[in-house]
RNA sequence: GCCGAUGUGGCGAAACCGGUAGACGCAACAGACUUAAAAUCUGUUUUUGGGAAACCAGAGUGCGGGUUCGAGUCCCGCCAUCGGCACCA
């Protein structure tokens, strides 16, 4: 034994690396697949699954361990309690952040990405997680990508029909429509709309990742620019995305961020007339949610983009105008947030005609109206609305009450419902009934209809980067076609220089051979962005090896399809992605469900949010502020089991947390006196098996201590409540410790419990007894073993402790017989002597007795 | 501004359906072992007052009310911290 490992409290150091290889030449985490010989299909089956890491350079973060060692420990539980168990992990490693260190490093984003991914892959190996390597995904990987470049040729080939559903578009073909009208209604499309550009990553950005006009990676400046992008029609889906969150055991506020993020609303569109010298027959159709405030629209707003102001302004306004558009154009989107406070705008000179009343309203132009919402212009209503009314103060426009607000409260500015006012026929109704009065009256007279708008866009779907997977298209005479199946994957061309070039013109335009498709036909030069690897990726471990198809038939139906209501049965991960990832591939499985290639509308049927992890400071670790903590330094000081334990210690799963060392000592401390059960050390140091371990039955109150633990760890388990089971393990521990005799049976149920949390430990432990007392040990790996079942007989006291209130203050305790009957109990309370002092002679109005809990007397 | 989450010892946290608040761990203190230290084992540890002590009494789960025999838990009104969204008509 080296001097290092006498300085440890157990000999982690020797034992955690041993098990691992072991393991891994063993394939212990190997899980069958349907069609598999050792497959067992009467098991039911059991999909826990980790958001796969982006390979980074700085290697694992303490953030990582956190999720991954909860699925690990429902996943072997699952294992222990009869359930085929498919827990399989990857890496999500295309993407801006490798490209941008490669080109800082000097090196090909393949080379560092393989490189960090090994980096990735033995970090995750030391922490003894059982996954199925066979089963790894790698989405830069052209085994792989073949198939997100698959998946893009059936969103590419494919359109949404009346009923919502997504269906191939040689049904419009068949219908007679036009190239172009199919090309219209492609789940991916060409738009040649402003997007987010952003000069310093050199790419267009989705919505979803511009926070604050910044770009979420590296926060650079983003500004609007109009390019020919891809786009994916998810719109189409946003009203079934919102509904079917409703079945899902996600959490409340996730499924909240979603839904304002698409961000319906229910509404109608008013078609006003305009008075216009130029053109006699123009009209502006506004989207409002208020149309019952109709009679109060006093001007009207139209989106400085928007195209008909260059129809309506008048000469005297045409430059003031013309200085306005130019200014807002040049503003990027942060500057415009920025602004928010103070309002700006031009009126156009022109004037609308309010359809209800007639009323000649004037049309201004202002950049609170957004061109891309609803139809980009507004009716204002500023009694009604805040951003009209200050709009109005600002501009001295006229302001018209048309709701009575309920009483005591200001009509100026009040934007709740109340009762119709100052409005003609809708005078007197209710908010509501407005609504749905004025709706059908403007449908009736064809001046408008009920409408649905969504906040929610198109995703922009291309990147004008290297590291990503280029698009199965090329174009020939300025239209753009799917190449061939067979030709999957395509490759991305081997560049020397893939820097971006500074413009919007994509990197791979340097490749010119690659460019080349044909004599007449040139490939599409951008790329796909990040997330589209990490939509389908649970699918592929499914069968992750299947060259033939995407998912194999049966491993779908098995997998995700099985057990109700199918999918992944829980899926562990960090809140950032609640609105970019978890919204991405729900929309691709619903496309995928409609074509038929899966088995169920949504993917995840369970989430949970895992919290952060803090510095020790309380503040979030980062590199600047100097409180990172590397999971390495800590898996070489206290070992793997003393990592994962310490992270499932210290609090529950979705809470932000911060991190102690000293907490890390707790449990590593712990962990030596569960070693210590079975191990006794000499004065050199020597570890020997220890004498006080014996073929004995546990007496009645260790035997009950066990089973509390069985019960209370299985059930903690499955409540994803970790931090209490371990504490029962520790209770459990310490009666064994205080324990002259140690049975050995008693000891060998508790490391089957303890197995999924500290599998190392309890791997050695069961090969050390084994070789003493092979009768009380399972053959195999500690995974393996099935869950210890508790006795509900051994949990039965004789006799229990109640609490005597007088008043409901505890006064004092008695011990009565487990079946004493309540009159009984109420008899002997009474009768206490320092209930009867609190009593002291008064009248006992009424005794309150809960069976095996306590008396309450109330004097 | 809007939405969501969270407030319990010196610290991380427990507490099932309303029923003994503080399990378990950290830190601290004391004792045992040791020439000594570390490690380990055994205690004590919410707080205030009284007591040499076992113990006794009062207060206590962000603040203020309420319901109840009984509230950390339920209801109403506030406050603070964290996270998200933020001109979406």
């Amino acid at each position: 034994m080296t001097s290092d490992q006498q300085r440890k409290a157990f000999p982690f150091s020797d034992f955690e690396p041993r098990w691992q290889d072991a393991w891994e030449a063993a394939k212990a985490f190997r899980t069958p697949n349907p069609g598999d010989a050792d497959f067992d299909a009467s098991k039911p089956k059991f999909f826990v699954l980790d958001m796969f890491p982006y390979p980074s350079g700085a290697g694992l973060h303490v953030g990582h361990p956190e999720g991954y060692t909860a699925t690990d420990i429902i996943g072997r539980f699952k294992k222990m309690t009869g359930h085929n168990v498919l827990h399989p992990m990857g890496w999500d490693a295309f993407g801006l952040p490798a490209e941008q260190y490669a080109i800082k490093t000097g090196q090909h984003p393949r080379a560092t990405t393989e490189k960090n991914i090994a980096g990735f892959r033995g970090q995750l190996k030391r922490l003894g997680f059982a996954y199925d390597w066979d089963r790894e995904v790698n989405t830069t990987d052209p085994g792989y990508f073949k198939w997100t470049q698959w998946i893009f040729l059936k969103l590419y080939n494919s359109y949404v029909n009346d009923e919502g559903k997504a269906r191939p578009v040689s049904e419009l073909e068949a219908q007679g429509l036009s190239r172009d009208e199919i090309d219209a209604r492609r789940l991916a499309y060409v738009s040649e709309a402003p997007v987010n550009w952003c000069p310093e990553l050199g790419t267009v950005l989705a919505n979803e990742e511009v926070i604050d006009g910044k770009s979420e990676v590296g926060g650079h400046p983003v500004e609007r620019r109009p390019m020919r992008q891809w786009m994916l029609r998810i719109t189409a889906f946003a009203q079934r995305l919102i509904d079917e969150l409703d079945g899902l055991d996600w959490p409340e506020g996730i499924r909240l961020l979603q839904r304002n993020w698409i961000g319906r609303s229910e509404g109608a569109e008013v078609k006003f007339k305009v008075l216009s010298a130029q053109c006699s027959d123009l009209s502006v159709t506004v989207f409002t949610t208020r149309p019952d405030t109709l009679f109060g629209a006093t001007y009207m707003v139209l989106a400085p983009e928007h195209s008909l102001v260059d129809q309506i302004v008048t000469e005297e306004q045409l430059s003031a105008v013309e200085t306005y558009r130019e200014r807002t154009a040049r503003k990027s989107d942060l500057e415009r947030t920025e602004l928010a406070k103070e309002k700006s705008g031009v009126f156009t000179g022109a004037f609308a005609i309010n359809p209800v009343n007639d009323a000649r309203i004037p049309i201004w132009i202002a950049d609170y109206v957004l061109l891309g919402y609803g139809t980009g212009a507004i009716m204002a209503v500023p009694g009604h609305d805040e951003r009209d009314f200050e709009f109005a103060k600002k501009f001295e426009l006229p302001i018209k009450q048309v709701v009575q607000p309920p009483e005591g409260k200001d009509w100026q500015g009040y934007t709740d419902n109340g009762i119709t006012t100052n409005s003609g026929f809708l005078d007197g109704l209710s908010t509501l009934d407005a609504k749905h009065h004025i709706t059908t009256w403007l449908e009736e007279k064809h001046l408008g209809k009920g409408t649905v708008n969504f906040k929610l866009r198109d995703w922009l779907f291309s990147r004008q980067r290297y590291w990503g997977e280029p698009f199965p298209i090329v174009w020939e005479d300025g239209k753009h076609r799917a190449i061939p199946e067979s030709e999957l994957p395509l490759q991305p061309p081997t560049l020397e220089d893939f820097k971006p070039t500074g413009t919007p013109e994509p990197p791979l335009s340097k490749a010119t051979d690659w460019v080349r498709y044909s004599a007449t036909a040139t490939r599409e030069l951008n790329t796909m962005p990040q997330w589209a690897g990490s939509c389908w990726y649970y699918l592929r471990y499914c069968d992750a090896k299947n060259s033939d198809r995407f998912v194999g038939e049966a491993a779908e139906q098995y997998w995700m399809g099985g057990g109700k209501p199918g999918g992944v049965d829980l899926y562990v991960g960090g809140t950032e992605h609640a609105v970019l990832h978890l919204l991405y591939a729900r929309f691709w499985h619903k496309v995928l469900f409609d074509l038929g290639y899966v088995s169920t509308p949504e993917p995840f049927q369970r989430l949970v949010n895992q919290g952060l992890i803090m510095g020790e400071d309380g503040q979030k670790m980062s590199k600047s502020r100097g409180n990172v903590v590397n999971p390495d330094d800590v898996v070489d000081e206290y070992g793997a089991d003393s990592l994962r334990l310490y992270e499932m210690f210290m609090g529950p799963l979705e809470q932000v947390k911060p991190w102690s060392m000293k907490g890390v000592e707790g449990v590593y401390r712990f962990l030596a006196r569960v070693w210590r059960l079975v191990m006794e050390t000499n004065q050199e140091g020597e570890w020997s098996f220890s004498a006080s371990l014996q073929d004995a039955p546990a007496d009645k109150k260790l035997n009950k201590v066990l089973h509390e633990t069985i019960k209370k760890c299985g059930e903690d388990i499955e409540k994803l409540s970790f931090n209490t089971a371990i504490a029962q393990m520790m209770v459990l521990t310490n009666a064994f410790t205080q324990s002259a005799v140690r049975p050995v049976g008693a000891l060998v149920t508790f490391l089957k419990v303890l197995s999924p949390f500290a599998p190392h430990l309890a791997e050695e432990l069961f090969a050390i007894i084994r070789e003493k007392f092979p009768q009380h040990v399972p053959g195999g790996f500690a995974a393996d073993c099935t869950w210890p079942s508790y006795d509900p007989a051994a949990l039965i006291e004789d006799e229990v402790e109640i609490v005597v209130q007088v008043n409901g203050k505890l006064r004092d305790r008695l011990t009565v017989a487990r079946d004493a009957s309540k009159d009984a109990i109420e008899k002997l309370a009474l009768a206490a002597p320092k209930a009867q002092e609190f009593i002291a002679g008064q009248p006992v109005k009424k005794v309150i007795v809960v069976p095996g809990k306590l008396v309450n007397i109330v004097v």
